[in-house]
DNA sequence: ATGACGCCCCATGGGCGA
């Protein structure tokens, strides 16, 4: 079973390489981020007609997460527990029967919390420190089924100085400085593993360039887009991908997908 | 010091992203 992730800002601009690399790539489970619509607007018809269920939670201009899969999900939650007063659609979960039990996808979009202020308590920065706290109690919650577990999504993380291009340039910056990094690592201390960084490793391999100066002809990247897999989902993990060549596509999305196999 | 790129919207420029 693949299971990928892709930032694709926007589903709608992005339908036409949205259509091509599922048929390439033949992704089992697609979890998608910034689709920048409402339910209504997906393009739930197009997507139907390739073969996957469309599980969705949008919003109006900004933000909006999806999951696209090959079989219909037992289970479907919409948002992330914690805040009923939150009202950015940035989390959708799923259980999808899987061989000999379930496989439960998490589909996240962190907030970037840029700019952090002087004192690192702007509304922003604050909003992302809340929602990451918000994750990991969730998370907490979802390990006690002890299943094969994966929170695959654009985290807006940083993980380690080989994650990016420039980590002097950067440390500081909303997705690399200490809090940002604690809490990450409060999350996947309660008993995940990042599945590039534990079957891969290598430096220098990235999910998002800037649009702008001149960034992915440079190859001035970050690694930000993360599946974090539980020990059950960690055990059946065969190999990771990140499908770079997506971003030299005609109006690509800034980030590309990072695909996981699984023997599920 | 600014803008750069690309997306969104009852738009025609401003907000937002990372």
């Amino acid at each position: 079973m693949k299971i990928a992730s892709w930032n694709i800002n926007s589903v709608k601009a992005r339908m036409p390489n949205l259509t091509e690399w599922l048929k390439r790539a033949q992704p089992d489970v697609l979890c998608l981020q910034e689709i920048k619509t409402v339910d209504d607007g997906f393009p739930r018809m197009e997507i139907e007609a390739l073969g996957y269920h469309c599980s969705v939670h949008g919003q109006k201009s900004y933000n909006g997460v999806a999951i696209l899969s090959r079989v219909t999900p037992d289970e479907v939650r919409i948002g992330l527990p914690g805040d009923e007063n939150d009202e950015q659609a940035r989390y959708i979960e799923v259980v999808l029967p899987a061989k000999g039990g379930v496989v439960r996808v998490g589909c996240i979009y962190l907030p970037n919390g840029n700019p952090v202020g002087e004192d690192a308590d702007s509304e922003k920065y604050r909003y992302k420190l809340d929602w990451m706290a918000r994750l990991k109690d969730h998370a907490k919650t979802l390990l006690k089924f002890e299943e094969p577990l994966i929170l695959a999504g654009d985290y807006n993380v940083i993980p380690r100085a080989g994650d990016c291009h420039d980590p002097e340039g950067w440390w500081g910056d909303a997705l690399y400085r200490p809090e940002t990094l604690a809490a990450f690592h409060a999350i996947k201390n309660l008993g995940f593993y990042d599945a590039f960084e534990t079957l891969d490793g290598r430096d220098g391999q990235y999910s998002f360039w800037d649009y702008q100066g001149g960034a992915w002809q440079n190859n001035l990247g970050i690694r930000i887009d993360h599946l974090l897999c539980s020990g059950q989902a960690m055990d059946r993990l065969v190999d990771v991908t990140i499908d770079k060549f997506v971003r030299e596509g005609e109006r690509p999305s800034d980030h590309v997908p990072i695909i996981g196999r699984f023997e599920l």
